[in-house]
DNA sequence: CCACTTTTTGCAAACGTTTACAAATACATT
DNA sequence: AATGTATTTGTAAACGTTTGCAAAAAGTGG
């Protein structure tokens, strides 16, 4: 006999409002012994509650879809833990969808399905929403999030993120707190979020009264290959220091170094944004403007269902020992 | 008007059945201009399936659960990197939920979670699973997969992982055949994978008839923080090379070693097991037998939904620069 | 024992789909 | 025009819960 509410009440012999009541501990009324009787049937049968059912009659999911569109970066998987821990602790359920990378259609297609499940709301993590998605949603009257993304001329998409401007300016102005003067920022992308970086160091450079020279800033793709080519592009320009986009970057950059005899940090200095456990194992260990990634994703979930506003994450320099102080 | 197939029905002059198979796109029947007319409306109206009354009412559900139940490890990223990809592919969505750090009691709650969603089948990633949540699987004829853990007394708990007893052999001939003779392994710990690996260890050094002094076992939790303290474990006992529980244990050897003023891998050859990343970012950097997650997770997926025997995914040594010839 | 209040349970509709089966329509053949 | 076949649509039940409301049972006090 299937394990369902209804067989659970015939066993019973009871009507499955009280199944149902008796099932969903919320004691509310209903005789604790008739309670504890169904409970005890329904543990026997083996009874699963049918999550479809549940929340086609109750309207209720207490589900967060989470979409990742960008599988490159290293960090989802702390923002994810985040969510599913902060998730677990709030009795929300997390259900998540791959829109693979950057991919429009595809974001498109994937928050369809999100849609399709009646979630709660929608977390984006790193990617860049379109119109065309932002329409949907917006039609569909679903919240949600971006995560570690942000765009400033649209302050109507909500999002939870390190403050990018500060980060640019506070790794700059570390570095000019110990005497640089002549400091790059390497492998940083075009996207908002490289743009808003390189902004902070403009700014910070500016405010210190320091001119950048144009080949201090070098684009790149946050990659550790990539960090190490980037190496070559910034020699030779009598920079004393640079920030990194990345660990990655960073690792790739001091790999090069130490390739080419260069020592690190006397003969460069290096701050890289993110602070992962990679920058305890490079040699030297970096000095990093460390994000939050795993209370981004904890916040995310808290914004989300008290619909709060647009929120960043602290940011804190964590000294280790790639900067010199000249 | 809410958007349902019912007020399309409505608007469109039809039946509700005509309106789910247009929208179905099971263009079965149907004649083709009344589905595209029917289609349009429900564009128009902002019509997103209400998955929950479909999966009610098809019993279809086209849903993996994924159960993580052990955050320190950085590999989950791939397995479920793979397992997006390969569910996606396959047109099945995946829900994931957390079971914290080998909580039993947890997991079994999770697990019951899980059964609670009509799930296709169960992914359990690197978790130990206990009688308790066993029998819940198999009293709900719920077809599951242990993904990266297995145990060798229990055949009938299918998996998905990398042969460990074959890593430990082959990370040990690697070294035989290098040279190596006292080679010891550390960073293993005291779970099934690490025995597993423990055993392959001992069984290549047996077929070497090379002897194991007992001060070469050095047990760990595959830590970075790990690694560095057992450098000094190892110190002394005159070993040529070690093999290190994974990436990151090597990491730390390298950074203890380093300070200690040991050159590697002159005096220490190092082979790890995993093949992340790390081992490209570490001075020198580090020779491994490298597990495939990715595929794993990829296979996992296949595994589970067409009912097969558990599968062993390839690993392979990857030649980088902390082993020396001697 | 009655009237009244409180506690406990049941009835039945609703949630939004899917789908077997039947009915209607269109098309082809003679 | 009649018949048969193929195509297209509709009817209505079912999926397994939840929940507003009503009914029944139990308890209370006089």
């Amino acid at each position: 006999m299937k394990p369902t509410i209804k067989n659970i009440a015939k066993a019973a012999g009871v009507s499955t409002a009280t199944v149902s009541r008796a099932l969903s501990n919320k004691d509310d009324v209903l005789k604790p012994s008739t309670a504890k009787r169904i409970r005890q049937i329904a543990q026997e049968m083996g009874y699963h509650k049918n999550v479809a059912a549940s929340q086609l009659a109750s309207h209720i999911t207490n589900t967060i879809a989470v979409i990742i569109n960008y599988h490159q970066t290293n960090f989802w998987k702390d923002i994810i833990n985040g969510i599913l821990q902060r998730a677990y602790e709030l009795n929300h359920k997390v259900i998540i969808f791959s829109a693979g990378n950057n991919d429009s259609a595809r974001l498109t297609e994937t928050v369809n399905e999100a849609l399709e499940h009646q979630a709660t709301g929608i977390l984006l993590i790193s990617g860049k929403i379109e119109p065309a998605q932002l329409k949907i949603l917006d039609k569909a009257r679903m919240p949600y999030r971006l995560i570690s993304i942000y765009d400033q001329q649209h302050p109507e998409q909500r999002f939870i993120s390190s403050d990018n401007v500060a980060i640019g300016e506070k790794a700059t102005n570390y570095l000019i707190t110990h005497g640089h003067q002549k400091i790059g920022i390497v492998g940083i992308d075009h996207s908002s979020t490289g743009q808003q970086r390189l902004f902070g160091y403009q700014r910070a450079m500016t405010a210190a009264q320091l001119t950048i020279n144009p080949h201090w800033i070098c684009y790149g793709d946050y990659g550790y290959q990539n960090g190490q080519e980037l190496f070559e592009k910034i020699e030779g320009h009598e920079l004393t220091a640079v920030i990194a986009g990345s660990d990655l970057t960073a690792a790739g950059l001091i790999k090069a170094a130490t390739k080419h005899h260069i020592h690190l940090p006397d003969q460069l200095s290096i701050i890289c944004i993110d602070g992962s456990m990679i920058c305890e194992i490079t040699n030297p260990t970096l000095t990093s403007v460390t994000q939050d990634f795993y209370q981004m994703g904890v916040k995310s979930v808290d914004n989300l269902l008290n619909d709060e506003p647009s929120l960043f994450i602290p940011t804190s320099i964590h000294e280790r020992s790639s900067v010199k102080n000249i």
